[in-house]
DNA sequence: CGAAATCTTGAGTATAATCAAAAACGGTGG
DNA sequence: CCACCGTTTTTGATTATACTCAAGATTTCG
């Protein structure tokens, strides 16, 4: 009952006046916002027209930079254009655990617009581009738009989904699948997104991260990730994963990617 | 990687037709929905007599039935009027995660309303009484008075909020505290609904039911349930718990309130 | 009251954590 | 282009936590 206190890197809060650039939309092609609705229904040209008229902040973030933290109220989100985010929780006892991972697209923080206290951090994973979105503009868009508001809020509950996924990815399988589970919601959800040539992809977590994802030890996931690539499931160089054989490494992750709730991508 | 195969109990369905009783919330105080939206803000009169109007089934269901079943496609969500209910996946090896765990005022499948395929079952952990509500009728809802709708995303949002925190809970703390967490979660909800009365509550769930929850096998959950009554923090007869030093348990458990985004009621 | 479910205890084992150190890698500046 | 530094990956050895299996006690419920 005396967890042994683990020390976090510090990471680096990007607070205080970010270099940005202000414009709308339009000027900046393509709107993640709108190809990421349309991936759900056809938008009108009025509701497209809408979404091109919102005013937007666009920064660079470092690698390793909390874009918010925990307990702040944020009045605005942010979507994320290009790099990957994560979002984590640390307990009492200094350990760390990531909770959701965002590749391109994605609106990491969309709940703060409901949920005006911060529960959890988002960091980045790379060097980051995002988009940020004043609250007060979104909740008018939804208010004036129904459908693109119905929309936002199934990409709310997409997340809840992924999460529980995660909980039970994390609760009852063994390692080596656990490892194996996570890598293919990856390669699943940047393939959605266009980011998968071929059979490969980049994923750019260290095993340490991919340790604080999964529950699991840096040492016990280099040694998860040697039996995976062992079997030949995976390749895996830097930040470059190859999945040569979807079906083999589907069925050793136990992946099925209907709790992503995409229209499905096929591999291969 | 070749997991144990175990077997799970097999859940009775309750499918085909319910006895179930056709009315409108306002022949039925208090509608549960009213109340949780009226924790959140204030209703004007023409909301609640909204609310009051939305036609409903009510049903009984028995201990250890689903209500809904991944796959389902619902057309209806449910509010949960008493008894508890979860939430959980059964993955390939047979093995099974509980994912969240309602009380009454809860809207288990709120979801469902956007992302038609469940992605998970919803079953009973005691005897229920819900309140069925047509999808197409609370989305009129929604969209006719969009703070209701805004409500009812920000309970979607909640739920993810605690899923969260059930991956860090499963991912990161030893099992005594994982347990003594859940057990502050539930005590900590039900008071918000007015069913804690002293410092007991009922938890109507099994030891391997917990174990399902955190990750942990039954034998262990017992374990750590023993550690707990040996430290003086819980008291357990059946489904009666009892925490006598509420700080001393949460600082167990590393329990922090904030994710559950309740106004506090503070114990004691 | 009896059967089934649940809880409890014990013993042996497996998975994964920790600790420690070496090797490989990636980026930087000279 | 190469030497250097910090980070990340890899390996080995040991330990701890938690699982499995099994059987007995207790409780619950019909």
């Amino acid at each position: 009952m005396s967890p042994t206190r683990r020390r976090l890197a510090e990471t680096k809060s990007s607070a205080g006046p970010a270099t940005h650039i202000e414009m709308t939309f339009s000027h900046r092609l393509p709107n993640p916002i709108i190809r990421k609705l349309e991936s759900i229904f056809a938008l009108s040209d009025e509701e497209k027209a809408a979404l091109s008229r919102l005013p937007v902040q666009i920064t660079t973030i470092g690698r390793g930079q909390d874009i918010v933290r925990e307990g702040e109220r944020p009045t605005r989100s942010f979507a994320l254009l290009d790099g990957f985010t994560h979002t984590y929780k640390v307990i009492g006892s200094g350990k760390r655990q990531i909770v959701a991972v965002h590749v391109p697209g994605d609106i990491p923080d969309l709940q703060s617009m409901h949920l005006p206290r911060l529960d959890v951090s988002i960091g980045t994973l790379a060097r980051c581009e995002v988009v940020f979105m004043q609250h007060q503009i979104l909740r008018q868009l939804c208010q004036q738009y129904p459908r693109i508001g119905a929309a936002l809020w199934r990409e709310t509950l997409i997340e809840a989904s992924v999460s529980r996924e995660w909980t039970a990815n994390n609760g009852q399988r063994p390692g080596t699948s656990r490892i194996a589970h996570i890598l293919c919601e990856l390669t699943f959800r940047l393939r959605a997104v266009d980011l998968v040539e071929g059979n490969v992809c980049t994923i750019p977590m260290t095993q340490a991260e991919l340790g604080d994802a999964t529950g699991m030890s840096a040492v016990h996931v280099n040694r998860c990730l040697q039996d995976l690539r062992a079997g030949g499931l995976i390749r895996l160089t830097g930040n470059h994963l190859e999945i040569p054989d979807w079906s083999a490494m589907t069925a050793v992750a136990d992946f099925d990617p209907a709790y992503l709730h995409l229209r499905d991508k096929a591999p291969e």
